[in-house]
DNA sequence: CAATCGGGGTTCCCTCAAGGAACTGAGGTT
DNA sequence: AACCTCAGTTCCTTGAGGGAACCCCGATTG
């Protein structure tokens, strides 16, 4: 966890941090979405420390991001994803793309997305849910809705 | 920093993080945007560290997101985001969506966006920019690209 | 022209989280 | 009985975040 505790702002960047921004988490993300939900597979493909790994697994556990369910009569366990923890895959998908853009190179994107609804390989592209055209950071004023700060 | 340094990994959400994920950084990138651009208005919006907000104003400048740049005679600096930086703020967007939806709870949704193509308050929809077809993390698969690893 | 002010940082110390390695415990297998 | 695997736990060391004090520079004020 970081320091200060972003929990409490009324901001749903902070409170979304607060959840996924410790360092490790988002990949930890990953890794289960792509089936990687146990322990040891988590801890030998990131190559975390056992003792954070077993911290960031409680806190998304807490959060409602994973399910950790036995898969055998022994002691074990998976972690799985919630509708809610899904859902922060699709930010994943953004960072993704923002990634391949800036930072991939000349060696191009490290992994590509196949979209089922078409069966090629897409990108992900953001829209109005309103109107349906492009939505960028350009293209939004911000205004205090119901929930700001008094 | 996080200690185990990301930017070496064949993932562009490991790159992206060591860009932005460090504490903090994504919410300076929100204030930037939102015109709190000079470093004693960051600073005392966020209440971080007069250090810690040194450290990643330089990074954000270091990776290309930010440009420090002087607004008067005077040794003053105000920071702006360059195309680099603004597309991450659709990252921001789609966050603030995440958290709308899961954390705002009852008193809604502390910011809305005010979309100029339609005039209307609206959300963001992720869409496939091949067949523009919804696109979510259950509805894609990964496959490697050219620069996964060998 | 000394004193003050405000913006934009630097320096210092303290605490707590990340890294890393060793250890534990429960339940199988040989 | 000895050993193996999975899923953690414990312990120590290091270094990043928090916080307060300090510094530099140019402009304004008495």
């Amino acid at each position: 966890m970081q320091r200060t505790d972003f929990s409490r702002m009324a901001c749903s960047i902070a409170r979304t941090l607060d959840v996924i921004g410790e360092p490790w988490s988002p990949l930890i993300l990953r890794d289960v979405w792509v089936g990687l939900t146990r322990f040891e597979q988590l801890q030998g493909d990131l190559g975390i420390s056992r003792k954070v790994l077993t911290e960031r697994l409680n806190h998304l556990v807490d959060q409602g991001v994973l399910e950790r369910r036995p898969y055998d009569q022994r002691p074990r366990y998976e972690y799985v994803l919630t509708e809610k923890g899904a859902e922060l895959v699709d930010l994943l998908m953004v960072m993704t793309r923002w990634g391949d853009r800036w930072l991939a190179g000349e060696a191009g994107p490290p992994v590509l997305y196949r979209h089922h609804a078409c069966g090629e390989v897409a990108g992900v592209d953001l829209r109005c849910d309103h109107c349906g055209e492009p939505m960028h950071a350009n293209d939004v004023d911000p205004l205090p809705g119901p929930g700001a700060a008094r």
